[in-house]
DNA sequence: CTGTTAGCGCATTCAA
DNA sequence: TTGAATGCGCTAACAG
């Protein structure tokens, strides 16, 4: 009978056939730069590779108690916003050989709460984060026991993180500045309940850009969609969007052009439209932000405000991993954000 | 020079700290069974509690050389039929308090190996993986060394995995059914090369629907893409349907209807159409498979024949954690595949 | 009920 | 150049 449970051979198992010490094998298969023999070292590797040897990677870490890895926690992979973020992140990590731990909340504060627990159990020390849990006692634990932690997007401070968010003021510039120069003069914003501090920058953007341009823009052109809580389901922005065209509808003052929140709930505004008969750009002019891969498969494409998810997941591993924050010493304290820019299609008209 | 470099505190800390041994600290904080005094047991956890203790999971699993994890390789993010598939797992994971561990191979078979690879070295033995790599040197590998694997979708064998598959002949017989049902006489197929074996299968269902309805149905009506290599953007392949429809256009002999070969190829469809000022359904209908999120968020919403994504993520994932699977005792060799629907939306036109 | 100890897989220090 | 021995954090077998 033999000896391990599972089947995976060990250092051990090849120093044994390889008749050496651990040690030795050790000193070759892990690529030391210590001296070896070169008939033990051949030998050893041919040994190595007979038995289909994997290092356990979990012994390793025991020892330098170290685990060559980020983790990203993102509120829904149904969202290709996030999916975006990780690629950014997965990109950077790659550079420099670390490993990407991917999990998903769920919007659920709880999951979240786990996720984080996780990580600390793998002794994944390092975390980039869309954090849906404004309460952050999880994430304050985290960083109390060493880990290193991006916040991404959030609406709160945490000392000791580096904190990345987007200019979602800039953003509602563009999209509002964009719609004066296309001559439109009355314009409403459709939105998810300002909840989200990212939402009231979008809107305070707007209102600037409007001010600035000389066009009436006031709180009766805001439509909120009331809701309870959000879910997981892709569908779920989608159908604000549907939603809110009805309200807009009702109340509508010759509007030329809608602002909607981001893309997916563009598309609920858009379909709801068209099936009203109306149609984009033609009847009514549609913008919004993300720019997620799809807002150009759609017809007519959409035109958007495309938000830097890639580069804020790319800066935000970088940061974390370059070897100065790295170092203990405090927290880093780090803030930075990213400017967004338009992407012309065409599903807003041109009225001058 | 401090001991540890991480201020993560360990089982040791809090049994000196509370005054007792490991192994009553252990005993406590591991939920073990084994009677503790209640002096004692408060004393720890209130000490776990004080110090953020935090057991660390590789320590753990160095005993008990199993991780209560699976992981899971998709090809890509950005395609919303994996994340589907991410989904099922996950619940099904969840319901047994597995860990999800989610890697993308982006397409490359490099990259699937390091991954599987990285599993293994983590010793995460459950794999449920959309494989790219035909080799699959990586995944024998992985089997040998005592890993349960799933492969879903697979084009070719592995002996000792669980083979999970999506009926897709079935797939490509509801399509078609459905236009003859709906009075479609002359229809076109537009494809991604038929390399993948999951296409030919649709074009087989479709070949076989039509010759029962009598319709017509021969190569030249069948249109394949060509080209060098997939990549990983997510616009790949819809832009294979807008390239799809020019060859499309050039052959055209009343074709009343396209089966795309998916829903992404499809958006491509519909696009080029409508900006050869073709509508659909009105000029010409269209219908895919899959039915990712989005397919009922674009104008008009998609008729597509929606694959079990959700279903065959779940089900992997149970059958490998299940114990019947998860004893050794030999390959499993279970295998089983998924009916998929019909989700009529209004992208087909009746023409009877 | 509590403590002592061995050992999981590995890197590394110290001896040879 | 090689090997023996130690310890990383933890659980479990055993001793008290």
């Amino acid at each position: 009978m033999k000896k391990g449970k599972s089947s995976v051979s060990t250092l051990r198992d090849v120093a044994k056939k390889a008749d050496v010490s651990i040690a030795t094998a050790s000193r070759v298969l892990s690529n030391s730069d210590y001296p070896v023999s070169q008939t033990l070292r051949k030998r050893i590797i041919r040994v190595a590779e007979e038995l289909n040897y994997t290092p356990n990677l979990l012994g390793k870490m025991l020892k330098n108690n170290a685990y060559h890895a980020v983790g990203v926690i993102v509120p829904t992979l149904q969202n290709p916003f996030f999916n975006q973020v990780i690629l950014g992140v997965e990109s950077a990590a790659r550079e420099k050989n670390y490993e990407v731990v991917i999990y998903s909340s769920h919007r659920s504060a709880e999951q979240e709460h786990n996720n984080i627990l996780n990580l600390l159990k793998n002794r994944v020390m390092a975390l980039i984060i869309i954090s849906i849990d404004e309460k952050g006692d999880a994430l304050r634990r985290y960083i109390d026991c060493g880990g290193r932690v991006a916040l991404l997007e959030a609406d709160f401070q945490l000392e000791g993180a580096i904190i990345a968010q987007t200019d979602y003021l800039l953003a509602g510039r563009l999209a509002a500045q964009y719609l004066a120069n296309q001559g439109h003069q009355k314009v409403a914003l459709l939105t998810s309940p300002l909840t989200k501090s990212y939402r009231c920058q979008i809107l305070d953007g707007v209102r600037e850009a409007f001010r600035k341009s000389n066009i009436a823009f006031s709180d009766s052109d805001v439509f909120v969609a009331h809701t309870e809580s959000e879910s997981d389901t892709g569908l779920y922005e989608f159908e604000l969007g549907r939603q809110l065209v009805d309200t807009f509808l009702q109340n509508r003052k010759k509007h030329t052009a809608i602002i909607a929140i981001n893309d997916i709930t563009a598309f609920g505004v858009i379909q709801a439209l068209a099936q009203r008969g109306l149609s984009v750009p033609d009847h009514i002019s549609v913008i919004s932000f993300d720019n997620i891969t799809y807002a150009e498969m759609i017809s007519p494409p959409l035109t958007t405000v495309e938000l830097p998810s890639n580069s804020i997941g790319f800066a935000a591993c970088e940061m974390l991993i370059s070897p100065m924050v790295s170092n203990e010493g405090g927290s880093p304290d780090i803030r930075f954000s990213f400017p967004c820019r338009l992407k012309e299609r065409q599903s807003v008209k041109k009225l001058n």
